[in-house]
This record gives C-alpha cells, structure tokens and sequence, in this order.
DNA sequence: GCCCAGGTGTTTC
DNA sequence: GAAACACATGGG
C-alpha cells in the first residue's frame, strides 16, 4: 500500500461517490452554518439557516443590526442558543472589521488561521471548515468522526493532538482544495453509516478482508 | 427516558 | 496538561 491516507479517499469516494459539500448558498451562509453545527445534528442548523434566511440575515450588516433577542429566537433549534449567539456575533464583528470574507480571503494562509482562532468561539475545526468551505484555503479539516475512524483502524492511537491528525492528512495528499473538501465530506458520511459510536463494522468500506482488517497495526509507518 | 450530534471555553485536579 | 463539565435542541 502506496499512500494509505490516499487509498482511503479513493476507496470512500468510490463507495458513496461525491458529497458535494459544503451545503449552502453562499460563503456567508457556510462560515454561520460552520459555527451552528458545533457538537450539534446538522438537521437543527438548517433550521436556524432557514430562519435566518426567511429574514434576510446572512449578511454581515443585517445582522449587526438585529436585536440579539431576534437573533437568538432565530437559532435557538441549533442548540447552545446563548453561548452560539455570542460566537456568532463575535465572528460577524471580526468580519465586519476584516472586509467581510473577501477580506480574509486576501490574508496568507497561516495569518488566516491565527486571526480566526483569536475569535472567541471559533476553534481548530470550525477555523479550519471555514477556511475550507467557506475561503477555499486548501486545509483539511478533522472532526470527532475523523479521529474516531483513523483510532477504529489503529492509524492513530488516539491522544494526537489536532494540528498533527490535520498534518497526517496533508502531508498524504496532493493540495488540492477540491479533494480536501471531499475527503471530509466522505469520512463524515462513513461515520454516519458506518463508524459510528456504536460501529456497524459489517460491509464497511474499510474493513473488507481485501482492504485491510481493523486490528491490523502495519500502518504505524504513518504516525507521528 | 436515554443517547447522540460535522466543538469550544472554563474549571479543576 | 489533561480530564470533567457546561452549554441545549431535536431525532432515533
């Protein structure tokens, strides 16, 4: 086995084809969904998306404008309603004081990501989503579902800190905004069906006997 | 009723 | 540092 981080991608996106993400209509919508969808279903942020969309707010000024008691009636189905508005309105004044995302998107790379996790509320994986959704900026993002399977399949061990799983990911594959993009989106959707808390090992895509069986510890070659 | 979900910040050892 | 906890809704 060549490059089994690239091996995975190939073999994910042959089994549930493309996802097509980030869902949303605009970098603004995915940056606010980014920020919604901490530890929280992603069905309940489309519901706070769709009302602030019914009202006009994905837009920076629209919602500096807005009493923050609308606001937070309006995102209240995506949960942690309180501490979410805050991080909402923390990043949509840093927007408005960077030349909205346009702005960002001028900044290099490792500034970008500094400036962002300085946000109050905005940590490693929704600085990077929003980095990579929403500015295109090619950084691969890793969320509990990343470490979850790479742990299932003995490629970590599982007290990697984030920037090295992120490190792991880049430092395998071609920098390529467009396959960062669907490789998360894969490893979401495999963790959805497939390596979930409770795993349904059984026709995983990953644990075939012509793959490569979960207790099997000849990938150490790639850790830390 | 219980568990989980596309995390982050704070508190406490 | 790292573990434990708070934050909250909605679906299975």
């Amino acid at each position: 086995m060549k490059n089994l981080i690239l091996e995975i991608y190939s073999t994910l996106l042959k089994r549930f084809g493309p996802q097509n993400w980030w869902p949303g209509d605009s970098p603004l919508e995915i940056a606010i969904g980014a920020i919604l969808t901490q530890n929280t279903n992603w069905k309940n942020v489309e519901k706070a998306i769709e009302n602030l969309k019914k009202k006009g707010l994905i837009d920076v000024d629209r919602i500096l404008e807005t009493p923050e008691n609308e606001l937070r009636e309006l995102i209240r189905p995506s949960g942690f309603f309180n501490i979410k508005l805050r991080r909402l309105l923390n990043f949509i004044e840093f927007l408005k004081s960077h030349g909205g995302l346009d702005g960002l998107k001028k900044l290099p790379l490792h500034e970008l990501r500094k400036k962002l996790l300085a946000v109050g509320g905005i940590g490693f994986e929704t600085a990077d989503s929003i980095m990579l959704y929403a500015l295109e900026k090619p950084v691969f993002v890793v969320d509990a579902y990343t470490r979850r399977f790479l742990k299932r399949h003995g490629i970590i061990r599982g007290n990697e800190k984030y920037d090295e799983i992120r490190e792991l990911f880049e430092k395998n594959l071609p920098r390529d905004v467009e396959l960062f993009k669907e490789y998360h989106a894969l490893i979401v959707k495999l963790g959805k069906v497939y390596c979930k808390s409770k795993p349904v090992c059984d026709n995983c895509p990953l644990n075939r006997e012509k793959f490569w069986r979960v207790e099997d510890e000849s990938n150490s070659d790639l850790r830390g």
